[in-house]
RNA sequence: CGGGGCGUAGCUCAGCCAGGUUAGAGUGCUCGGUUCGGGACUGAGAGGUCGGUGGUUCAAAUCCACUCGCCCCGACCA
């Protein structure tokens, strides 16, 4: 019988192929990542959605410390006046503010908006802390949650509550601010390919696109499995915007006082939506191994008492080769067949099953199961310590691949307009074309498109062909795509 | 915020158009038996303010109005 007809089938997940959208929020909820709340707009992160996304933190964590920050931690709620300081960045942010005007049961004096983001916490705190060029560079970070009022929600990709870090820096120079947007910048595309699995697109994003009150915003991009793009982390310069709108000042070298150039960059949980977008297929997840939160999920099969006290025996050996502490390894003795937990580890995206029953005994052998191909093979237990982590660095480096593979095989290089719109009217995918900056040209794309420019690739030059939108002079290269 | 779709058991849904016994199915859940290498079978059982409010009617899951929520597509949006 295909999986198709068997009875309850229609109670797992939605096609991929057929409803990417519904097999998304299925994949989520099923795999038990999160789910939704009894508040609007707001998520419930389960148990195994917060272990994946602690591992990416951790992951980030480590080099975020790495690269000299210090985690810190600022006030949730932000006075108004506060916000309203930076011109820009409170036009783009006001419709998004959440506000507390009552505490005690009386009406503030002054509202207190709940932090959309903290650049002007952090600007109006830190101006206490720094004083001279000897305070700089100030480099920090926070771990926070942060709340906007999105119209349109989505599990993990856009929710009015989310959980993400917030770097934010001061400088002495442009230069150094410049070069710590890069190196933050890195730091993200280390976490999405290395870790996560996914490669990534770095570059500035188009002056339409930056966040508001950022002289420039950089970011990576992905693709996931329906050709769209996922903006998964951003980098801004902010130049001395912030530094002058709070009259932030600190006395410089030559005695004379100077405003700091920062930075703010972050990453939030998003990044766990587009793990599930990037990689996941028609059976449910598949999950990198170095974020996984289970890596190995060993199956017990018996059919007795028996057989199973033969089983458990046999176990011991075996989970003493895999006891170490960067294996991340499950037992699952639950009182199911193993076809029902083959199916909910497969759903849940958990890289490698290994299987222990008495064909295996008698050989003195497990058997692995890779969730990447399904691809069976039968190890000696001696040799597990050895084959495991063998094989969880061949399923991360092949998640990678294979995620790259898609992108080129849905990238294109275009150079007019016509051809775009065409492209995004029979294909989905990443375009490449000459472009002269003009955000007229945005628009014009986005009306017939819907497609938006991402980044304007790091390693692009200036192109000898005229722009693919107007046919003007062409500055630079830009990939445009319809983007969450 | 606009357009479309949908709210009936934990989940997926039928019933509504054409109002009429005690509101159903599958799956899931609890207990028992047989099973167990790709989503088992079977017996018994628990589980429902039919999203909410108001209206029409002898009678409303079903018709009407309002309202709340969810999903999709847009607009908006780091």
């Amino acid at each position: 019988m295909a999986e198709e007809e068997k009875p309850g089938f229609v109670d797992k997940i939605r096609k991929q192929s057929e409803d990417f959208p519904g097999w998304y929020n299925d994949v989520v909820r099923k795999a038990q990542l999160a789910d939704y709340s009894p508040v609007k707009g707001c998520m419930v992160i389960r148990p195994y959605g917060y272990a994946l996304w602690e591992n990416v933190r951790d992951a980030l964590d480590d080099l975020i410390k790495k690269t000299g920050h210090e985690n810190w931690y600022f006030p949730a709620l932000i006075p108004l006046s506060f916000l309203e300081k930076e011109a820009k960045h409170v036009e783009g942010f006001k419709h998004e503010f959440q506000t507390v005007t009552h505490g005690g049961g009386k009406e503030l004096d002054e509202p207190l908006v709940l932090r959309p983001t903290s650049e002007t916490m952090l600007a109006s705190v830190l101006k206490n802390y720094i004083q001279s060029y000897r305070d700089l560079p100030m480099l920090t970070n926070q771990w926070n949650n942060v709340f906007r009022w999105e119209l349109r929600t989505r599990l993990f990709l856009r929710t009015r509550e989310f959980l993400w870090q917030e770097g934010h820096t001061f400088h002495e120079t442009a230069a150094e601010a410049e070069q710590e947007v890069d190196a933050m910048l890195d730091c993200y595309r280390q976490i999405a390919e290395d870790w996560c699995a996914m490669p990534v697109l770095l570059g500035r994003k188009s002056e339409s696109e930056k966040f508001a009150g950022a002289q420039y915003s950089k970011s990576i991009e992905a693709m996931m499995k329906d050709g769209k793009a996922l903006q998964s982390a951003t980098s801004h310069y902010f130049g001395e915007n912030f530094s002058r709108a709070y009259d932030l000042t600190f006395t410089g070298r030559s005695n004379v006082r100077e405003y700091p150039h920062s930075t703010s960059w972050g990453l939030s949980t998003r990044i766990v939506g587009a793990v599930v977008m990037a990689h996941g297929d028609e059976s449910g997840l598949q999950l990198p191994p170095r974020i996984a939160p289970i890596q190995v999920v060993v199956i017990p099969i018996f059919r007795s008492d028996t057989e199973r006290a033969q089983v458990e025996a046999a176990l011991a050996p075996v989970l003493k080769a895999l006891d170490d502490d960067d294996l991340r390894v499950r037992v699952d003795w639950r009182d199911e067949r193993p076809g029902f937990k083959f199916n909910e580890w497969e759903l849940k995206g958990v890289p490698i099953r290994l299987e222990v029953g008495p064909r295996d005994l008698a050989k003195g052998e497990v058997t692995l199961v890779q969730r990447l191909d399904r691809s069976k093979q039968s190890v000696p237990i001696g040799d597990l310590p050895v084959v495991i982590p063998a094989m969880l660095r061949r399923i991360q480096a092949a998640l990678f691949d294979r995620a790259l593979e898609f992108r080129n095989a849905h990238t294109v290089r275009l150079d007019s307009l016509e051809d775009l719109v065409r492209f995004f009217d029979e294909s989905v995918g990443f375009v490449i074309t000459p472009w002269c900056e003009r955000p007229e040209d945005e628009a014009i794309v986005k009306q017939k498109t819907t497609a938006t420019t991402r980044v304007i690739p790091r390693e692009s030059t200036r192109p000898e062909k005229p722009c693919a939108i107007c046919g003007g002079p062409a500055t630079t290269e830009v990939v445009w795509a319809k983007a969450y």
